[in-house]
DNA sequence: CATAATAGTGTCCTTTTGTTCACTGCAATA
DNA sequence: TATTGCAGTGAACAAAAGGACACTATTATG
């Protein structure tokens, strides 16, 4: 794709990249010339001409400073970025806070958004206790939350009950709801008030790291 | 240092930053007008003015496309980048191929770096079977592997046994190995022909979704 | 109510910038 | 030797862009 390009040619590519860089913007072509004592704009255009068929350049809008190096690395940043979500980490959850109040964040993630089913106002929390642990949720991992005020049977919601935080899987029989712990030591937990109780969000992922 | 901005102001803020990062270069006034529908250059700079006072842009040359932003903004996609890492996903770990060949190669994931605790030749591995289901590992999770060849008692490790791939706990007990599996189901393995053992790597993360 | 602060319009002006053209010099090469 | 490609000069020009000014509208606030 991208031919050899003379000495020259590099010396001055290598300038529009460290300008751009440094200045947040590519340089015209007067400012090209100026460095390399180029006095004439035609010199310098003649190889942003070659710069250009080489692949290395864009130059597409034949207005000022609209200099831009196609370089793999940046492209590759950018598709990346794409796809990176940031999950901020929230320290506790409780009642009557905004759940995501600076106060209680205590760190961010980032994460392959191709990992999460859905990516939108998630975040992580961390797991405290074992009434998981069938589940294969084991305390400290981090668990990543979509917040929702409903769930079917079978999800695993972090919940408010009592001005409490809890994670349990959530299920409904006879018209009662249960949060059910998946650890033998526990025992379901009915939910006779549902006034003082709401779903903050469903489980839709489990991240754990060993030492 | 930076003064609270205006809706607007935060607006074309934005716009400066997004234009900048999908171009390679800053946007002129009129095109910032243009995007927000103001007509008049003088009402785009002076948010410019605005947004250099408050200390999130410079604009300090005087000529076309020159506005910078300051913010960590493009500095945040360079620091979001180093600290994210790709993680080849492995389909079959197989005695013979080299684990990383092509083939092998299922897909790609990108994680913060902070979440690992080492990064360097890091890969991803589905978890087939339900061995190691009492630590919290279960069938179709996404185990993150790192590569080693030694390992210590309690270590989670992914390894190769008469040319077959598996993960279970490593043992040593009384100068023998054991790859022991986290399920009453199943009975730890002794490792009787040393020469047909070999250890992948360890696993340091566990990764799951939902749904 | 008066006063800021924010937001926008329209016009005119000057500078910057890219473009084009004709011409020169040099080195490699067929 | 003639040709080709790279590199640079100098001047003239039109378009693009930023700057300035006077004026209007809206909103919040003391």
């Amino acid at each position: 794709m991208k031919e050899e390009l003379t000495d020259r040619q590099k010396e001055i590519l290598d300038f529009i990249q460290q300008y751009t860089f440094v200045n947040g913007f590519p340089p015209t072509y007067r400012e090209i010339g100026k460095h390399f004592n180029i006095s004439s704009t035609f010199g310098v255009k003649r190889h942003i001409y070659a710069l250009v068929k080489k692949g290395h350049l864009t130059n597409e809008s034949k207005t000022s400073r609209t200099l831009s190096i196609i370089d793999e690395g940046l492209n590759k940043s950018r598709q990346v970025l794409d796809n990176i979500v940031g999950l901020p980490i929230v320290g506790r959850v409780a009642a009557g806070y905004p759940l995501l109040a600076e106060e209680n964040i205590e760190g961010n993630m980032m994460i392959d958004s191709s990992l999460l089913s859905s990516k939108i106002g998630c975040f992580g929390l961390k797991v405290r206790g074992d009434s998981m642990i069938n589940a294969g949720i084991l305390e400290n991992d981090l668990v990543i939350v979509s917040p929702q005020k409903e769930a079917i049977n079978g999800d695993i919601v972090v919940a408010l009950l009592h001005d409490e935080a809890t994670m349990k899987k959530f299920e409904i029989r006879e018209n009662k709801i249960y949060l059910v712990p998946e650890n033998e030591k526990y025992k379901p937990i009915e939910v006779d008030n549902v006034e003082e109780f709401s779903i903050i969000g469903k489980v839709i992922g489990v991240f754990r790291t060993y030492n």
